[in-house]
DNA sequence: GCGGGGGTGGAAAGCGCTTTCCGCCTGCGA
DNA sequence: TCGCAGGCGGAAAGCGCTTTCCACCCCCGC
């Protein structure tokens, strides 16, 4: 039989053709009706009978073909390190927010720090055809898929990054230097002289720079690296302690290991802030629910995802680069540094 | 080296059929080589040319015309709430893990809550194309958009939810109503007969479901609705506490609530859980780091949008149901009923 | 009254890929 | 030696949509 209109396609979806058929106009009307990218316009009487079917026959575009045709998406990438990471999560929750306003649908890649998984993503993002694409994690200091970014954009996508991924691209760089000094700054001014820092992956630009703003004033600080979590930073905090017992400060460089801190500190019998005071970085909503409540650094996350976007969805020329600052948040896990050791 | 076979595309991007000129080979063959879903062979020396252009031009197929002409693309979706609730991003984490094991991505919609929205993202998913969507947000009473759910697997994609959405669809069910009632035994076990239930919008399936636990043990408790966030607990709490200053415990229908709960009592200087006992839902990782440590009730978010994704994605007939444990975790904030009102 | 122009609908040519045929070539058996 | 089967490369027909032309109609002006 001869298919009619009511005959369903393979995949079981409706057909903008079938649409046509139903609303008795050709193809070409009813793409205009319901896609028609302006240029054209249709009667009011045939458009009405196009719509119609288009609602009856609950018919919707069938975005490959679109794409396709139009050799332009309508989807965008974001690539985070973990998106149960309550951090990337706020910047993705900024960064989908303004995607919804320009009707994008936002595809997430997990990349679980694994740089070749990330390589993979982007190749895969650039498969799609995403319209563009948000590096929402940290660079791994040395990047080594800076190529794989620039096949990307080569290919007609836009870039973005949150932190320094190179030259070239849109970035936002929150301010982990002046955070990192922010820090120091205020644990010096607390009569601090011996202070520990905790510590993710040496090799992530977002641990480098923090660091190295906290280094601008203190120097040489006790060091432990470990995972970027609540975990590593409760492991590290033991350690740090067992080979330093001296210290009045602990700097953890992300709220999550200072939250582990914090634990351990708690294990050990040691009060915060009144033996030792503990500081974070990131202002998670944590922060405030920890005890003591924690001093931080404050980066606005869902901002800084939201600003991202807005760089990948406007039509300016790349390159350009919109500093996030980073703020104080002293709350109560820091205090004057102790003298009874 | 004449640039004929390396003519980038109108979008800069490579086609098959520029691999394929390349190796001197035809159009077949070449998508034979590369995306050749089994039933051809090719003769290892052909392949050899084949794979060796796409390499050296960085070919990546199109993934919408790859959808287009294989009718099944590879993007699954995943409706969620609110990606910044830590609630939701490990379920997506699950999610995005197993989906990552079958080579597709994940494409995520935040719905805000928004039951307009949610059909909406679902009807985008379906133009899309999406293979399958995880409904991981919690119905709302009355669901409002079974429809497009319909319209959804009618036109040939798989949907599962977590908790219920309606018969037919693969759903992983968290023991919301037994998890209620643990809490509910628990307390009532330490003595507590003052009970004040904080909760999310009575709208929520998930609310009705975890309150509906509860009252099957302790009847007619004093409940105030509020966000189900942190705020929305904290000002719930005070409101409950000035209504009914008898209450000698508070369950909270999530974490996020129950932190808010335990800030507020704090403020009002009344110490937990010698005079007031609080207990939460969803062991999120803050429950450990809150002060007292929350008792709560264990859901395996994870594992949940994991074993959801799983249903999605393995080719058994739909309307399956999976139960997924509740499991009491008692820490330090609940203890024996004050006696001295 | 007739020619021309503006506006609107439709036919058709792709977009990049998959997949069905088709036909060629090789090798084997009679 | 010839026929035939099996194997493998290539031509071509779509997949559902956009968009360029083309054709047509109607109206206006001379």
């Amino acid at each position: 039989m001869p298919r009619t209109s009511s005959t369903r396609a393979p995949g079981g979806a409706v057909t903008l053709q079938q649409v046509a058929t139903a609303a008795g106009v050709s193809l070409a009307t009813a793409s205009r009706v319901l896609h028609g990218s302006g240029g054209r316009r249709v009667a009011e009487a045939l458009a009405e009978r196009v719509t119609t079917a288009a609602a009856e026959l609950r018919y919707v575009a069938h975005a490959p073909a679109q794409s396709l045709a139009r050799s332009r998406s309508t989807v965008v990438g974001v690539l985070v390190h973990d998106i149960a990471d309550p951090y990337f999560a706020a910047i993705a929750a900024g960064a989908m927010d303004v995607a919804r306003e320009h009707d994008l649908m936002v595809l997430v890649a997990n990349t679980f720090r694994d740089p070749g998984l990330e390589r993979d993503y982007l190749a895969r993002l650039r498969a799609q055809r995403a319209r563009a694409v948000l590096l929402a994690g940290s660079a791994f200091v040395g990047e080594p898929f800076a190529e794989e970014v620039a096949a990307f954009a080569e290919s007609g996508g836009r870039v973005a990054a949150i932190g320094a991924h190179g030259t070239g691209i849109d970035t936002v760089e929150p301010d982990q230097y002046g955070g990192g000094r922010l820090i120091a700054e205020h644990l010096v001014a607390l009569g601090h002289r011996e202070i520990g820092v905790i510590t993710g992956p040496a090799g992530l630009a977002t641990v480098a720079q923090r660091l190295a703003g906290f280094t601008s004033v203190v120097t040489g600080p006790r060091l432990v690296h470990a995972d970027f979590t609540r975990e590593g930073g409760r492991a590290a905090t033991r350690e740090l302690l067992s080979r330093h017992p001296e210290l009045t400060a602990i700097f953890a460089l992300n709220d999550l290991m200072a939250a582990g801190a914090l634990a351990a500190l708690r294990e050990l019998g040691c009060p915060v802030p009144e033996q030792i005071s503990v500081a974070g970085f990131d202002d998670l909503p944590v922060a405030t629910d920890l005890t003591p409540a924690l001093t931080t650094v404050r980066l606005q996350l869902a901002d800084i995802g939201a600003r991202a976007m807005r760089l990948l969805l406007d039509d300016e020329p790349g390159g350009r680069l919109v500093p996030a600052p980073a703020e104080l948040v002293v709350r109560d896990s820091t205090g004057r540094a102790s003298t009874l050791h």
